[in-house]
DNA sequence: CTTGGTGCAAATGTTTTGCATAAGC
DNA sequence: GCTTATGCAAAACATTTGCACCAAG
């Protein structure tokens, strides 16, 4: 494993991540840490989100549009509302077993999975669009 | 239903998605059918990418880096190598109820769902990546 | 003929990268 | 000090869009 460092802008990801608890893109991210510390770039925002991600400190969740990041690490998936991106935590829908079933029938290996439901949001259903 | 034409750039699109019976990629798509007749743009190979996705006459797979195409349709998942991007089938990991439940535990409408699943190939294995 | 579709090029939006400088450990 | 991390700007991608022209029905 390489040598990580324990920087400030690392924490801020971090912090940002968790405070922003609803599934935020690496944009809003950045927006957020932009605010109290406009030094810290775009460049390195997107470095450590991917970073964590790696390390499996955070979620990325592939979404249309732009990947989101959650900090709840722990099996289940994600509604987007297909209108306005707004993001609803879900039970995991698939078994336990899941990855491994895959790994076994296809010779691949260290196999993990994502769901992403999509749908139209209360408020968009309102709204009529 | 708005009215839609039965263009020949529309029918080179749905052909190349059934022979190339791989996942490709839009531009892969577009490689396809610009080999034959390079007058058929790119915009118009998304265009008729995405609508005949509206439609459901072929599936959007969202992996990452960007979203491939497949003339499956009936409910199943894949698996991305994380490494070189190669995708295989694999049958869908969900419980049949699975939009239903979702829908009904949040209000949101009309809900469906994709599952993708990531790994590393047998090639890529061995490889050493 | 009317309206949807196409081709082109330019724009958009997200994410990555090269490089010189700064800062963990 | 050795090396990873940062900031900046530019580049790289995938995808969409404005607009004048073309073609399916």
């Amino acid at each position: 494993m390489v040598q990580r460092r324990n920087t400030h802008q690392r924490q801020l990801v971090m912090e940002a991540v968790e405070e922003l608890a609803d599934h935020p893109t690496a944009d809003q991210v950045y927006a957020r840490i932009h605010e109290r510390e406009p030094h810290v770039s775009r460049a390195t925002v997107y470095r450590n989100l991917n970073l964590l991600a790696e390390q499996g400190q955070i979620l990325d969740v592939k979404t249309p549009g732009a990947d989101r990041f959650d900090f709840r690490t722990d099996p289940h998936a994600h509604l987007v509302c297909r209108e306005c991106g707004a993001v609803v935590d879900v039970p995991d829908p698939t078994s336990p077993g899941a990855d491994k079933d895959a790994a076994d029938r296809t010779g691949y290996v260290d196999v993990s999975h994502y769901t992403v439901f999509s749908g139209l949001c209360p408020a968009c259903r309102i709204k009529g669009v």
